[in-house]
DNA sequence: AATGACGGTTTACACTCGTAATCGATAAGT
DNA sequence: ACTTATCGATTACGAGTGTAAACCGTCATT
C-alpha cells in the first residue's frame, strides 16, 4: 500500500507521450495508442504496453474492459497535470514567483510579438 | 572526446540543489556545500561528495585546487540553466507557446495581483 | 615516526526509466 | 478441436538517480 499516490506526479517523459495521446482522444486500445506514438517516437508495441501498465499502476490511466482487451483513458486531467508541472517549475527555479518565469522568457527572447499580444490580451481579461 | 558536454542538461533534482548552493556563492569546498544543503535535504557528506563528482563529470561544475582540497564553482550560468529548463517545459507542455503557459498560470490562480502588476511592468518595458 | 582528521575516489545498492522480448490466456479462423 | 493471431502480464536489462559506506592519500599533531 501507500502507493506514491501518483495522481499526476511521477509521470516520466516517455509516459507523458502516452498521456498526450490519451488526452487527445480516449478511450483507446493499446494498439490505438501505438498507432499514435510508435511512429513518432520509434517505439514498438511492447514499449507502449509497458508504459501503459506503469501509468495504470501509478493511477494516471484507468482501464475499461472491452471484450478481451482493455481500453485506456486518462485518469487525470491534462490541465491538472500541466498546472502541477508548471507550479513545480516555478517553485523550483523561480522561488514560486511566476513573474520571474515571465521575466526569464522575456529576457531569453523566447517571446515574440504574438506571445506578447496574447499575454496582453489575457492580462486585460484578468483585469475585468 | 564528444563529452556529453552537458552544459545544463541532465542535471537531476538532487544535483540541482547542489548547483543552487554554488550559484548562491562560489567557490565553495565540499564541506561548505554540505553546510548549506545537508541540513535542509537531510544528506550526509558522502552524498554531497557523490553529487559534486557527478556534476564535475557532467561539466556543470568546475574545480580549482586549494592546497590539498578542491574548491567548486558552477561551470554554467544559472540563467542559462533556468532558461533551458523553462524552454523545455514550454515545449513539452505548451507546444512551445509561452503564452499558453501564462494562460495556464492565470487560470490556475497562480498569479496574484503582485505578479500581474510585475508582468504588466515588464510588458511595458518590452514595448519600448 | 605514528596516528588521526580531512577530503577526494571507488564501490554499492535499491529504485526508476527507456526499451523490449517472452510468456500465457483467449478469441478467431479452419 | 487445433492452430494462430492478439492482448495483457511477467521478466529483462542497461543507464541514471538518490543515498551512502569503504578506501586511500596527505597534512597536522603527538
Amino acid at each position: 500500500m501507500s502507493r506514491k499516490q501518483a495522481s499526476s506526479a511521477g509521470i516520466s517523459e516517455a509516459e507523458h507521450a502516452v498521456m498526450e495521446a490519451l488526452w487527445d482522444q480516449s478511450p483507446l486500445s493499446a494498439s490505438d495508442v501505438c498507432d499514435r506514438v510508435c511512429r513518432e517516437r520509434d517505439w514498438s508495441m511492447p514499449t507502449v504496453k509497458t508504459l501503459l501498465s506503469r501509468l495504470v499502476n501509478k493511477g494516471a490511466v484507468s482501464t475499461e474492459p472491452d471484450g478481451r482487451r482493455f481500453l485506456y483513458s486518462p485518469a487525470i486531467a491534462r490541465s491538472d497535470y500541466v498546472g502541477q508541472e508548471s507550479k513545480r517549475l516555478v517553485d523550483r527555479l523561480f522561488g514560486g514567483r511566476p513573474a520571474s518565469l515571465f521575466a526569464q522568457l522575456a529576457e531569453n527572447e523566447a517571446l515574440d510579438d504574438n506571445d506578447l499580444a496574447e499575454i496582453e490580451k489575457l492580462l486585460r481579461e484578468l483585469r475585468s
